[in-house]
DNA sequence: GATAAAAATGTAATCGATTTCATTTCGAAT
DNA sequence: ATTCGAAATGAAATCGATTACATTTTTATC
């Protein structure tokens, strides 16, 4: 309840003299260091945030916007983005868009309020010209999913990459029928991941089938699936798909096991993003692992030092194929 | 980037004026309010919180407190917590604490500094001295777990009816010896699931076999599967396990199908809270629904309410019973 | 058209910190 | 003891909004 002029008034120094102290970047006497540190204990004094944010132009929070909560290939990001925020004195604020950009827009709203003083933005569904205009006047990184060739710092790895080496390993242990389950491919990750599995097919000769390849409106459970339902119709069906979330994966073992077949035996199953779920399901689930803690401590880095007024440039981190019983039972 | 003296300036009406159009509660004619809305869109004006939080005394953000955001049951609550708030013009600060004091720490001093303006605890481990001292000159509500008789308002079930009618369902489809996974008893819902796992053996004239009992550290799959191996090795196995929450369930259901048993058949399983991924796994896990949602959008209310100087009053929701393949398969 | 009441607007204080610039205090050198 | 420079401290402006109170303008009434 006690602010700095009483802290002041009862140390018998100026408010400058207990801001100095409170900040410790100036120089006092020791004897009015420990004048006013009495003055604080005595009053039970708590410096408030509201006062040094207006002065100093910052509110110390960023922002994290994410399509869902769900979802848990966000939580280790997001432990990242919080644990090197936190060494730096900031805090985050957990924005869930639910896709919408009315949501959205409630969020930017903050950082155009100076509420916030950055985003990390992990929304693939982010509204990209909203976002370009608002990182001319505000930092903002993009962090896993990001637009290309917009001029905003991202940190993400090489989906065509990661998606190619996981075909890869499905064609070397024998399968020559594998299905792709993807994202609209509206957002790049899709399309990086598509252009990963064509290669990996066209490099072992396998010819391309367009009815292998499947697209889902969202990476959760039931889109999973519904589209495996559709996979398990097919005439001549896969022995394997590559599912590029392990949200659809999960969906996917689901419906083998629910139409009576085995994984790995009657199809295998590769997911993406190594969730923490992906190694309780039954099978475990052979999937792509992102370096997601690291991605996030890296994401926040990118944006504090954005906020600090530096340039920052993109960062593309590695990731790793973990092979499970969903391809190897 | 500009201020509202700029926006008063531009209109040619002081700043009086223009924050009585901002906030919208005090009259203005419709001419001037029509002069300073454009000099609003033509300063591309917006106001800044920092100088309205100043000055009203208010952060305008919660804080929430969970141990760790890696368990899916805070996922729901949190979507409650953050609409209810949202539509209050609340923003929410999600704070992990991963039952540690200093981290814990850390977040409380945040509310101290005015930076937030009360706290939804869903922390078991929290501190309750720390929490009621705060709580004398702070808002705080405590939700899903509550410590009890220290005067903070919760949001909550009862675990005991909930725990009692689980095991009920199990001796109903003929289960006598039935295991029951609970976490450490010093939480208070560990020992009211304890509490309605007795009284339902006991109503069916079951003796209590304290081998049957058992206790986790934390409620996740590695204790789930650590503590189903012990529950498998018991000379006289039980039949069924009744564990205090889904992961726990998962985590037990992994390691009965690693031992070649069952579920239900050798040995039924049913869990507690009914997150998403209760319903992913194979066989489709028996739960007790809380009404997750709904106690967030409570929680979020009760606080708001506090914020504004109400008193409020400890709710206790309902439950339910959901059904699935892990105890009739 | 004069007057009183009501409505709209303006002036200036306020929230609680930080920081620039001015002033005082202190210590060292002569 | 005096003087000078450095170090410590204080006074007051500042950040950007809101609002109590004072003042002006409008409206209603006769």
């Amino acid at each position: 309840m006690a602010n700095i002029q009483q802290v002041a008034k009862h140390a018998g120094v100026s408010v400058a003299t207990v801001s100095r102290v409170l900040t410790g970047k100036n120089k006092v006497t020791a004897k009015t260091k420990q004048k006013v540190e009495e003055a604080i204990q005595y009053l039970n004094y708590e410096p408030s945030m509201l006062g040094r944010n207006l002065r100093n132009s910052e509110s110390r929070i960023v922002l994290i916007l994410i399509p869902t909560i769900s979802n848990p290939f966000y939580f280790e990001i997001i432990k990242g983005i919080e644990n090197m925020a936190l060494s730096q004195n900031y805090s985050i604020l957990l924005c869930e868009t639910d896709s919408k950009p009315e949501k959205e827009e409630i969020y930017f709203d903050l950082v155009r309020k100076k509420m916030a003083d950055g985003i990390i933005s992990m929304d693939p569904a982010v509204n990209v010209e909203t976002l370009k205009e608002l990182s001319e006047n505000y930092p903002i990184i993009q962090c896993s999913e990001y637009g290309g060739g917009i001029g905003i710092p991202y940190v993400t790895i090489d989906s065509e990459e990661a998606s190619y080496r996981a075909v890869k390993h499905l064609i070397q242990i024998g399968h020559r029928k594998i299905a792709l389950m993807n994202s609209d491919e509206k957002f790049l990750y899709a399309r990086e991941r598509r252009m990963g599995y064509e290669r990996a097919l066209q490099e072992n000769g396998i010819p391309l089938n367009k009815d292998y390849i499947f697209y889902t409106q969202e990476l959760g459970f039931e889109p999973g699936q519904l589209t495996m339902k559709k996979i398990l119709q097919l005439e001549d069906r896969p022995t394997a798909v590559f599912a590029v979330s392990d949200l659809l994966a999960i969906g996917a073992l689901k419906e083998i096991n629910a139409a009576g077949l085995h994984v790995p035996g009657d199809v295998a199953v590769v997911g993406f993003d190594k969730i923490d779920f992906s190694n309780m399901t039954n099978p475990a689930l052979t999937t792509v692992a992102q370096p997601m803690y690291k991605m996030g401590t890296v994401a926040a880095r990118m944006l504090i030092e954005k906020i600090q007024g530096k340039t920052v440039d993109s960062v593309v981190l590695g990731h790793e194929l973990v092979i499970r019983e969903s391809t190897t039972g």
